[in-house]
DNA sequence: CTTCTTCCCATTTTT
DNA sequence: TGGGAAGAAG
């Protein structure tokens, strides 16, 4: 078959990649230093997979977002063919949810079932909490959010209750009993309303694979061959997942860094990657060192960090592209300097002819960049912002979503409870009895009778209500029933909502994403496991003549690159001491967090002193560590002399109205000007 | 029981 | 700032 010359003999790779590419069969792990081109790595590896004759369908590509994997079949198509549209992949949520909507019986759930985003585990935990068996839980008893927390914790760590809160925790251990009973009744709760959160979906993936041999049976001869990209962002769980996946021919590669693993609060463990070749003995290791994306004196710095990392498994990154400009380390006088700096800087690359979707703001949380999407507006300069709020998380959208859920699933207790609400004179308590009346109705196989509320104040509305959920006629298509829902939910929605115009798009967004859809299960599948394209919220989407700057969180900038890169080199301080981070290993993982952010510049890299202004941003009076501790990893180790410029900016005057407002300026000119007010050092 | 009001508290990252 | 808990009013 050497039809495909230029796949099965790549000369565009370096010599490690052609090993990574050609290895055989048996297990593989690639350890890939940021920008070493794992992904082409992994996208000649499928294209020539499948050239070689394997059937897509065979391989499994397993990735951490939807958004890599879907761009990874793209690459390879664009290298081989359409084949590769269909080599099956997606997230491991998404994978575990497609598998366990096939064999849901094995397990005793429905096929099905709801999927639980975070908000609406969320909302489960609520009601747990307000069962009257915890009444007597007073104020000082973790929030719902934090409930919800520690409940995944326990999870994807395989630990318990105690261990968790008291590492993670420790001002709540004393409830840890408490919180325990209350993890069961959590428990019980999703599993009688047919529903499972984001690590239910993992746990009875393993479940599923550990009691149901013929079903892993199935499974490993499916799939020839599996790889995992991000692998050192997986857990544990998952890591066993593989095992069971994984065939007699061991036909499993994994790609993986552990300079940048980072999501540890999510069970994440970077020594999963080097306990890989243990578990799959005979594993071949390839390691990509040579980087094709930053300068080399962006690579020297980055170096420098990762290199005062405890543990490491030991890779300098080097590039051939030995030109270029120092980073620059950034410190401004007040939040607003901060924020007119960066505007500043990015008009002046955009000048040079760099689009705005070249140049990335990153930031350690969402938050960060408040005063800055501020400044932004008022110059104009349009953006997005990643890893911000979901499409799905908006109000009206959850609304809308959870009608289609009780369609799907009549037990989603959750669903019920957010659309019986909406009902004017419903409460929680009369939401509870009604939704104990739909349920026995149920059971016997009738329509809820409308005799329980008939003369209540509500009892009109209430009965379209229903209706519009039992009597369900017309396509039954997701956008067929989308639009009846919308019939009966538009009226509520303009009551409730008084800036329902600017909401009304949203609307109109469903239903485009929907008629993408056939069935219910995988509209409503996908919505709460990673919403498609579109879906994002778009802060500046009209009016959009070039594509926009972006703000993201480092999390979510994983795997990206942009020639320009701001870091707003945050940590939030709410934690009593550096020590107290150093005792439970955050350090290092804010290290890794820091690594991240600084590899994801080709050309032009700013570290930015945090200054964000605490009392303009929240009220927050913990005098713990501050914000500023992660870039005095570079100033104090003495990196930041060795490998970064230092500037200070400096502003004429300080106007600071209470919540920075009125600092703004009308146009750039106005008060600012960097070349008389910098000051640049060079330490 | 629901809805409105007031007070108090806590604040990362994401599938 | 925002959410939740608790109290007050309808």
């Amino acid at each position: 078959m050497p039809q495909h010359p230029q796949i099965l003999e790549p000369d565009d790779l370096n010599p490690n990649q052609r090993e990574a590419v050609m290895h055989g069969e048996g297990p593989l792990l690639i350890i890939a230093g940021a920008g070493s081109g794992k992904t082409k790595t992994l996208v000649h590896r499928v294209a020539r997979l499948v050239a070689e004759g394997v059937p897509p369908d065979q391989i499994l590509l397993l990735t951490f977002t939807r958004k890599s994997s879907q761009e990874m079949l793209r690459r390879a198509t664009l290298l081989l063919d359409s084949r590769c549209q269909n080599v099956s992949g997606g997230t491991f949520h998404a994978f575990a949810s497609a598998v366990l909507r096939r064999f849901a019986g094995r397990l005793g759930y429905t096929e099905q079932f709801s999927i639980l985003d975070r908000s609406d585990a969320e909302d489960v935990v609520q009601l747990v909490k307000q069962d009257p068996k915890f009444a007597d839980v007073g104020k000082r008893f973790p929030k719902k959010n934090t409930l919800a927390d520690i409940f995944s914790k326990v999870r994807n760590t395989q630990s318990r209750i105690p261990e968790v809160v008291g590492k993670s925790y420790p001002h709540f251990f004393e409830c840890a009993d408490r919180i325990a009973e209350m993890f069961e009744a959590y428990q019980h709760f999703k599993r009688h309303m047919q529903a499972m959160d984001y690590d239910d979906l993992l746990l009875e993936l393993l479940n599923l694979l550990s009691t149901a041999p013929d079903i892993a049976k199935a499974l490993q001869n499916q799939y020839r061959h599996v790889m995992v990209d991000e692998y050192q962002d997986t857990n544990g769980i998952q890591a066993e997942i593989m095992r069971f996946l994984v065939n007699s021919k061991r036909n499993i590669c994994v790609v993986g860094d552990d300079a940048q693993s980072i999501y540890s609060f999510r069970g994440a463990n970077f020594k999963n990657i080097m306990e890989f070749p243990t578990l799959f003995p005979g594993t071949r290791i390839v390691t990509l060192d040579q980087n094709y994306r930053s300068t080399q004196p962006i690579l020297d710095l980055t170096n420098a960090v990762i290199a005062r990392a405890k543990e490491r498994y030991a890779k300098d990154l080097f590039t051939e592209k030995q030109d270029g400009q120092r980073p620059i380390y950034v410190e401004t006088d007040s939040e607003g300097s901060q924020s007119k700096f960066i505007v500043q800087k990015i008009l002046e690359y955009h000048e040079q002819g760099i689009a705005l979707n070249q140049m990335a703001v990153l930031m350690r949380s969402g938050w960060h960049s408040n005063d800055l999407e501020v400044t932004l507006q008022a110059q104009g300069i349009p953006f997005v912002k990643m890893g911000g709020f979901k499409f799905i998380e908006l109000a009206h959208v959850k609304d809308v979503i959870a009608f289609l859920r009780v369609i799907q699933n009549p037990r989603d207790r959750v669903s019920w409870q957010r659309i019986l609400l909406l009902v004017e004179g419903v409460g929680p308590k009369t939401a509870e009895a009604i939704w104990l009346k739909i349920q026995s109705a149920f059971q016997s196989g009738l329509v809820p009778d409308a005799s329980f509320f008939a003369g209540k104040s509500y009892s009109t509305s209430l009965e379209k209500l229903l209706s519009c959920i039992f009597n369900r006629q017309g396509g039954i298509t997701p956008v067929a029933q989308l639009e009846r829902i919308m019939e009966t939910y538009k009226p509520i929605f303009k009551q409730r909502y008084e800036d329902f115009h600017k909401r009304q798009a949203d609307l109109n967004s469903i239903l485009t994403i929907a008629e993408r859809y056939t069935s219910l299960d995988d509209f409503l599948t996908e919505m709460s496991l990673e919403p498609p394209d579109g879906s994002q919220v778009d802060v500046e989407a009209k009016d959009r003549d070039e594509p926009p700057l972006i703000l993201s969180t480092i999390h979510s900038a994983k795997g990206l690159e942009w020639k320009v890169v701001f870091v707003i080199s945050a940590i939030d301080g709410y934690l009593p001491s550096m020590q107290a981070l150093d005792d439970i290993g955050q350090i290092e993982e804010e290290r890794r967090l820091m690594y991240v952010a600084l590899t994801r510049a080709k050309d032009y890299l700013f570290v930015i002193k945090p200054h964000i202004d605490w009392n303009s941003a929240q009220a927050y009076r913990n005098p713990g560590v501050r914000f500023s501790k992660l870039s005095r990893f570079l100033v104090e180790s003495h990196i930041a002399e060795q490998w970064m410029d230092k500037w200070v900016i400096a502003e004429r005057r300080q106007p600071r109205g209470r919540f920075g407002l009125e600092s703004l300026p009308d146009t750039l000119d106005s008060g600012y000007s960097p070349d008389e007010d910098t000051r640049k050092y060079v330490l």
